[in-house]
DNA sequence: CGCCCGATTGACTTGGATCAAACCGAGTGG
DNA sequence: CCACTCGGTTTGATCCAAGTCAATCGGGCG
């Protein structure tokens, strides 16, 4: 996993109509992961790809949104702005994570691409009507919901209590966890990756400024703990070193 | 409501069989809501009662958690724990929400009764099954979830951008406009209400400490925004004064 | 080459944490 | 009836982690 992050600078454009479902990257992941034949059929024929630059908005807060949809690659963000300014990250989306709400038209958040992205959208009204049809749609995103909600508490606890320096750790290491979960493997001793966010996105997301984020990964390489290579580079010389300085409970904390 | 927090001193015993469904005051916005006839009968013959006094906890992060209920009154908090002992509060539940998660048996968070309460238990097993059997129920779930995960998120932007002030403004605001909620009306100039949690309760869910959520309480106190009662009572002088000093984005984020 | 944008570094300020005393009201028992 | 205790709360003095403001760096690109 040296490559750069894959910046799939693709023409924003059709792709339409795109893979079968069965060579889907995310099929068994995503909320269309307990769905066969038929019901499989059916979101087939009215499933349609958006891609993003890295950099572009996706939707904006307040906007109309007609649609919903899962991400099939690339890492998208939800954000939450104050009338002044100040941005909170409450949401980080990853390969098969799920984008909008059924039943409701209006964007809640600033959703965009950190890298370069790759949607797989269904229409709203449609796939509402799905949801009412096919059990196993409705508990499969029941299922991601939760999920998503115990990452959120999980980042709840990070914002609220854990130190510039841990609160970094603790992002790294996610990072670093999901990426071995990608590759079936258990995160363990020296690991080289690549941050999917600037790193103003990861102030945003930690609840941090754009300087501390800075000072803080400097006095990890300082200390050791990880090795800076370009922008977004990072090779942690020990995961388990990493590990003791993010405070714990980082069990999982992946997705949301 | 002047009246102190119901503190439903019950003898944390039986209760069971209790009232009938049709009685109950969470009817029609607990997980229960869309059920009728003979689905609410099901529900009906397997419900039973569980009171805890406050302060008491109800499960332990960790433990097996063999039942989920509905919280029917009074209120209880989700924390989540750092092995050094620094906690935040990740969950505040109010009457009609949900504890526990189908398909899980052993508790995430530690649950505790920060008043009386009174919940709605439902043995895990056996509600599972009717979840798969009960469209109702998973749909309702998934929706409750949904708004969960609404409110967990602006939790996150208050944990992670607004000043102490803003905090504490912040979760007045959400007690007042959850009163004025439960009694159809909508909040607005001077309202008299009871704080459901200890200021320490309030330090673990704004992720400050205690001292500094007693400094900015005394704060609001001399610069006109809010009236001290007792321990508990709070009278705002003015809705619209506090909402100014929240930092905004107060739209709900009142469960979860 | 020079510009631009993201990242880094430095100097200084400050909001909230920490440590340490009181305070206050509701029991409780002499 | 009053002294004592106890838990929750308030207040004060001091400290320090992270924010702010400002300058510089460095790589990619026109």
């Amino acid at each position: 996993m040296r490559a750069p992050v894959p910046t799939q600078v693709q023409p924003s454009s059709p792709l339409q109509g795109g893979a079968r479902c069965g060579d889907c990257p995310i099929r068994y992941r995503a909320v269309c992961a307990q769905c066969e034949g038929d019901e499989l059929a059916l979101l087939e024929r009215m499933k349609f790809y958006r891609s993003f630059e890295a950099g572009q908005p996706i939707v904006w807060e307040g906007d109309r949104m007609d649609f919903v949809a899962s991400v099939v690659s690339g890492v998208a963000t939800l954000t939450r702005t104050l009338e002044d300014g100040r941005a909170q990250m409450v949401g980080l989306l990853l390969p098969s994570d799920f984008l909008g709400r059924p039943g409701r038209d209006t964007a809640a958040y600033n959703a965009t691409a950190a890298t370069g992205v790759v949607l797989c959208c269904f229409r709203r009204g449609p796939f509402d009507q799905l949801m009412q049809r096919i059990p196993h749609l409705a508990h499969r995103l029941l299922e991601m919901t939760l999920d998503e909600l115990d990452a959120a508490r999980e980042w709840m606890l990070l914002l609220g209590r854990k130190t510039a320096r841990e609160k970094i750790a603790s992002f790294i290491a996610i990072i670093a966890r999901r990426q071995a979960a990608s590759q079936k493997r258990r995160p363990a001793g020296r690991i080289v990756l690549e941050l999917p966010l600037t790193r103003e996105a990861m102030a945003a997301y930690l609840g941090l400024t754009i300087e501390t984020v800075s000072r803080q990964m400097t006095a990890l390489r300082r200390d050791g703990i990880i090795e800076i290579v370009g922008k977004r580079g990072v090779t942690l010389t020990d995961y388990a070193r990493l590990i003791a300085e993010s405070g714990g409970t980082g069990d999982d904390g992946a997705t949301a």
